[in-house]
DNA sequence: GCCGTTCTAGAATATTCGAAG
DNA sequence: GCTTCGAATATTCTAGAACGG
């Protein structure tokens, strides 16, 4: 079996992504949590045994959206199963997720998997506050203007 | 059978014509809904039992007029044939819709159905900015006439 | 007891709002979610069974994460009391909100509780559309001015 | 600095209601 | 009467932001 690796010459796989693996390739797990059929996305059988039981043995949580938030962060991606709409019973709560480079058996693209950057924001230029008031001041300025002008005028055709 | 795909690189179709498609081609469903002889439309035969059974092991609702409004929003329009429209008397009331890309067997044509978008004013970032632009320009150009006019206003006073 | 009304005259209470109060006025829930000790926040006290029971019941989705949208974009914060913060042991996840127009006992305050616009990026929520189109309304009014004021430089060179 | 956890918000589609044409 | 559409809220999925390790 291969196993991801973090050996030198190679950049290292973060734990996130190490312990996602490391969950999923535990047949123990398998029945909360899971590959699908195919082996190109992965399946939370059991939300509520998840995030109960699986996260806090891998983490330093129990919650299900911080690992979402996670899946996301990696570029994961969820996928929308046709029962996935359905409100009905509840033995459908199978929540799925795909990754390009996240495929059973293939542990040697996990490397490919980037986290996103922490965007620091780089002020866009875009419509500020500061903008809207200069118009507003140069509106003001000018009414001035035209106030003194009118005066003007009308003391002339006296 | 041709299944429509949310696979990579292409835009994903959206849950709802996904699930009227699903819905379409499930056998068990053609007494209820179904395409029309030629393919080109789709027809609802039973509408009690269309909005009853059929709507809520699809979408979160069982109402007739919010499948209709989706259909309305991805661009479906009403079908008056004249069978639909005369022969009405108690064989159901057949409701008929058409769209130039929701064609039987084509599931590739699926993609190119655009939803409509939400007139919001979403469009805030940049058309504020582009107005804005304008504003600042016409301010400019009513500087000068300003400045014209005071000129023109102490030539007289001479 | 006070109830939340949706009579005629006032503005009404969204649906949301008013199902949340529901869910709190009912005794029966008062296990899985309840009013805090000073009725000034609520708290959900089994959060598995919020979801699964309680929510389907009264909403179109059995998500905390919807529910904990809703909240949040009504204005809700999340109440980070001490025994939550800590990684406690297994006495249940409390999961408290709070909000200053919700409170036990003060149904007429609900109406004072909006829900946040869908738009813009812009951390300037003073932006908005209205506020350019105040200048651009101002900006004609003075053009008419100057128009006038033009006219009548133009007969007294006369 | 990058990563992990949490809370909140953005963005797109979905559902409802009622008015426009 | 009837089809289509506007607008508000609702639901879902993803991202922003703050903070700590």
């Amino acid at each position: 079996m291969k196993e991801p690796s973090t050996s030198v010459g190679s950049p290292p796989v973060p734990a996130f992504l190490m312990k996602l693996w490391a969950l999923l390739e535990d047949p123990s797990n398998s029945d909360v949590i899971t590959w699908s059929w195919n082996g190109q996305n992965f399946c939370i059988l059991d939300e509520q045994r998840f995030s109960k039981e699986i996260l806090p043995k891998y983490f330093k949580h129990n919650n299900l959206s911080s690992f979402i938030r996670q899946l996301n962060m990696y570029g994961f991606r969820k996928v929308m199963s046709l029962e996935s709409g359905l409100l009905k019973s509840d033995h459908g709560s199978c929540i799925e997720f795909q990754h390009p480079f996240f495929k059973k058996g293939k542990a040697e693209l996990l490397e490919n998997i980037k986290r996103k950057m922490s965007t620091v924001k780089s002020e866009d230029p875009h419509l500020t506050q500061e903008d809207l008031q200069k118009v507003v001041t140069e509106l003001k300025d000018m009414k001035e203007v035209q106030s003194d002008m009118d005066t003007k005028l009308e003391n002339m055709r006296r």
